[in-house]
DNA sequence: TCACGTTTTGACAATCATTTTCGTTTTCGT
DNA sequence: ACGAAAACGAAAATGATTGTCAAAACGTGA
């Protein structure tokens, strides 16, 4: 729709990493775009909604963003120094954690898993 | 040490769930407790550090802590409703993660994983 | 018990990411 | 081109968390 959105989802893009949205936000202006910080939260928080992007937080609780290149359900692997994620698939885990759910009488089991280290480029 | 620490440290184990620095003040002040909002962070702030205590963040990125009965590696399976959690483990998932940072040249590998789901209690 | 240096505490201010508010500008359908 | 609806952006508001700093509690040797 939007060319702001489409201009935030593409800055995205060119990042294989995690970006928070003051950093998109600090990279569209210095590339001279007039875009302002609400319209960048504003479109991070349409494309996660619609599962176009992924979200998680860093430890400090700062929403970080990616664009995946799968919209079906994955874990990423993130460089703890540059943030640099790989897309990774745990098709036992899935099936663990909702068995483990089942287990203790919990219903509507879902999952958070992120695997973190620091990338060959990085150490 | 302090009375302070321990009461904080208290308060957290009389509950079986995961509660926020603000939640765990109002508990203490509704208990009669003068004790400050800067304190209570700065005793979780301890209790975390020595690994008293297990921390993770929620979708809001509030920070929430939880007294286990286990200081060693473990997950939890949380309810989305009450917040109560259940400590679990998953030995695959952890040689899993491992493995998994290897085969793209990651080190120092660590992860994150919880469970979430709706308790018997609450369904 | 008293004086004094150290640690802990808590009221309040400062931060910082994120959200709201609210005019203004654009976009679209007709 | 025209008006309604959607998108924008600047600035203010929010809310959790942290920093500051003076007062209070503690411990200890005299």
């Amino acid at each position: 729709m939007s060319t702001r959105r489409d201009a935030v989802r593409q800055a995205l893009t060119e990042s294989s990493g995690f970006r928070s949205a003051q950093d998109l936000y600090a990279d569209l202006r210095a590339d001279g775009s007039k875009i302002g910080l609400t319209t960048v939260y504003r479109a991070l928080q349409a494309l996660s909604d619609s599962g176009q992007v992924d979200v998680l937080r860093t430890d400090e609780g700062e929403a970080v963003y990616r664009a995946c290149d799968t919209e079906s359900h994955h874990h990423h692997l993130v460089c703890r120094v540059c943030s640099t994620a790989v897309e990774i698939e745990g098709p036992a885990v899935e099936k663990w954690a909702v068995e483990m759910g089942a287990k203790h009488g919990f219903t509507g089991v879902t999952h958070t898993l992120e695997v973190f280290g620091t990338c060959a480029r990085c150490s």
